[in-house]
DNA sequence: ATTAGGATGACTGGCTAG
DNA sequence: CTAGCCAGTCATCCTAAT
């Protein structure tokens, strides 16, 4: 969870810089390079050295797909001295020419013609994508793979890229997506400045001569360009034909219900998976409702092109929490914990009620976030309201609303507001009180775990479909485990709980969690890994044959460049570490393999 | 070294008036 | 249909205090 703690390396995308070895070596994706299913043997090395003489250089890129004759002319025209330039440059070529043709049959549109709307439709037809046009042909992937691994991208990262354009895609719009989500993450220089520094998103936007060329490309189309949406471009199998383009085709229900909430009426959707998505083994995805434009559809298109299911946590607690599940679960028959949380803030937390004055319309607190309010600023909501006498004009009641709602203030005395206690977050999550509290955690840290975590009862609700169907217990792949949400909920759930894997980056998260496991006398077998990246085929497959397969894979990625919240880098889906999304589709994917071996 | 404080908007969707 | 308004958001980084 504790994402942005980790990895301070500067992990810009140079060509031919000496660094490049030390950050192929050093970098997440070793490891996860030599995993299965695809084994490639390029360690290619010559590429670092490549940018030195002309001759190799060109042929590097003759060797990725492009004509002589172009090469050629793109390094006259940019010089030899940047090679990423040269790459930009004859990719510019090659989409100019590739929008020629567009009206015939493009390498990228591989199922679909004609069904632009499928996603507008009814959950019903999402299934038969990926089907006939779309069969690899594994020795092609390889090939591609191999020439990608040679142009110096991570083996793992032209796998995704493969994943994400299909297997028809050309190795030139594979690399284009790569470099693209690359340049997403890492607010590229193409100068190679120092960038630790945050980057004006204005000057980022129009600094990058790739950009221009792009934006040239791209038909004036966007006031604002979000990576998401090239990438969705280049990969999207609608991205052919449809002009009004990339507005996103997942629209999010109002009210924010799902498939069902408890005591909400409604007439239980049915829905038909897609062939790829049913399990086992069942596996359950969550993060942020409200991302940027396109981010959940991308997601869908790669957990099997399931239809998100939108729940706002407000249904099961007195707190909103607009999330998306995606989730290959039953839909029916589903029940909630009990007992049921209030959902109102004066019945959650009643010493509230008495201060609580009448002009405050709140009865359910906003979104419980990460950070809260300093002592300063509920001080000075104090003074002001004693200063205005009672009731305060207009004003200052706005003022002091705005504050409640923005930092989720509630009243504990005349004229005072303060933020949220950590047990009471526990509280409102679902987690046992003192779940985080202990172990050498600070207050700051307590309030940044439980603000990254899941609502229980939200996520024990869809889980409660399990319970009937595993009467003896589960094995658990817990991905992003953060401090245990879906551990608590399944337990809370009396879901036996056989092999848990939990991965998860923080040390103190990890802590919390082996202490949870430890008091709460379970008798299965808690195993904690650190890193998502460091889990390879190789040791899934060895988990797996250990206990015969995982029931449940389940895990929210990290949101950081997706939240709202997030002034500086909410840049989407490839930012830096929300990108991790493709590890957990990556090991589930992993899993479902394996495991369809096995069977 | 660790912790808390304080400053830092933008994107998105819903709503409504025109 | 559009423009304008409104509300809400699993955050980040630098600095000061401890």
């Amino acid at each position: 969870m504790d994402w942005m703690t980790d990895s301070e390396e500067d992990e810009r995308f140079e060509w031919d810089t000496s660094d490049e070895e030390e950050e192929m070596s050093k970098g997440n994706n070793q490891e996860g390079s030599s995993a299965p299913p695809i084994s490639v043997s390029v360690p290619s090395q010559e590429f670092v050295e490549a940018g030195s003489s002309r001759s190799s250089l060109l042929l590097h890129f003759v060797g990725m797909g492009f004509s002589e004759d172009t090469v050629a002319k793109a390094i006259k025209d940019n010089g030899e001295g940047q090679p990423e330039v040269i790459l930009e440059t004859l990719l510019t070529y090659a989409a100019i020419e590739k929008s020629s043709l567009n009206s015939e049959q493009s390498p990228l549109d591989c199922s679909l013609e004609g069904e632009e709307d499928v996603l507008e439709d009814d959950d019903s037809d999402m299934s038969n994508f990926e089907d006939e046009g779309c069969t690899e042909k594994s020795s092609d992937k390889d090939m591609k793979l191999s020439m990608l691994v040679e142009m110096g991208f991570p083996l793992d990262e032209a796998s995704s890229a493969i994943d994400r354009c299909g297997s028809t895609a050309s190795v030139l719009e594979l690399a284009d997506s790569i470099h693209a989500a690359q340049l997403a993450a890492e607010s590229v220089d193409i100068e190679g400045r120092n960038t630790s520094a945050p980057v004006p998103r204005s000057s980022f936007i129009n600094g990058s001569s790739i950009k221009k060329k792009r934006n040239l490309l791209e038909n004036q189309r966007l006031n604002r360009p979000v990576h998401g949406h090239k990438i969705k471009k280049l990969c999207s199998r609608q991205s052919e034909v449809n002009d009004e383009g990339f507005s996103s085709l997942l629209k999010i229900p109002m009210p924010m219900i799902g498939f069902s909430v408890p005591n909400q009426k409604t007439q239980l959707a049915h829905r038909k998976l897609p062939e790829a998505a049913i399990g086992p083994p069942y596996f359950y995805y969550e993060n942020v409702a409200l991302t940027p434009k396109g981010v959940w559809d991308t997601m869908s298109r790669f957990l099997y092109d399931i239809e998100p299911e939108f729940v706002d946590s407000k249904y099961f607690c007195a707190a909103n929490r607009k999330r998306g599940y995606i989730h290959n679960l039953p839909i029916q028959n589903r029940f909630p914990l009990l007992p049921l949380q209030p959902r109102t803030i004066k019945e959650a937390l009643p010493m509230t009620e008495k201060w609580w004055p009448a002009w405050d319309p709140r009865t359910q607190l906003n979104c419980l976030q990460t950070s809260i309010s300093s002592a300063k600023n509920t001080e000075r909501i104090r003074s002001t309201l004693v200063k205005s006498g009672d009731p305060p004009p207009e004003r200052v009641r706005q003022y002091v609303i705005n504050e409640c709602k923005k930092w989720n203030l509630v009243w504990v005395g005349l004229h005072k507001v303060a933020p949220l206690e950590p047990d009471e977050i526990e509280m409102l999550l679902g987690f046992p009180k003192n779940h985080t509290r202990g172990g050498g955690i600070s207050r700051t840290d307590r309030y940044k775990s439980l603000g990254n975590s899941f609502q229980v009862d939200t996520v024990a609700y869809h889980l409660s479909v399990l319970k009937n169907m595993f009467p003896n217990g589960i094995n658990v792949l817990s991905l992003f485990s953060g401090i245990g949400g879906a551990e608590v909920a399944l337990h809370r759930l009396g879901i036996h709980l056989k092999n848990v894997v939990s991965v998860e980056l923080s040390e103190i998260n990890r802590n919390i969690i082996r202490a949870w496991w430890e008091q709460t006398d379970q008798t299965g077998n808690l195993i904690e890994l650190p890193d998502v990246q460091q889990l390879n085929g190789d040791k899934l497959a060895q988990m797996i044959n250990s206990f015969g397969g995982f029931d449940l894979v389940i895990g929210g990625s990290p949101c950081n460049n997706l939240a709202g919240s997030n002034r500086l880098s909410r840049i989407g889906l490839e930012g830096k570490q929300s990108s991790l999304f493709y590890d957990y589709f990556r090991i589930l994917d992993l899993v479902k393999n394996i495991m369809g071996k096995n069977i």
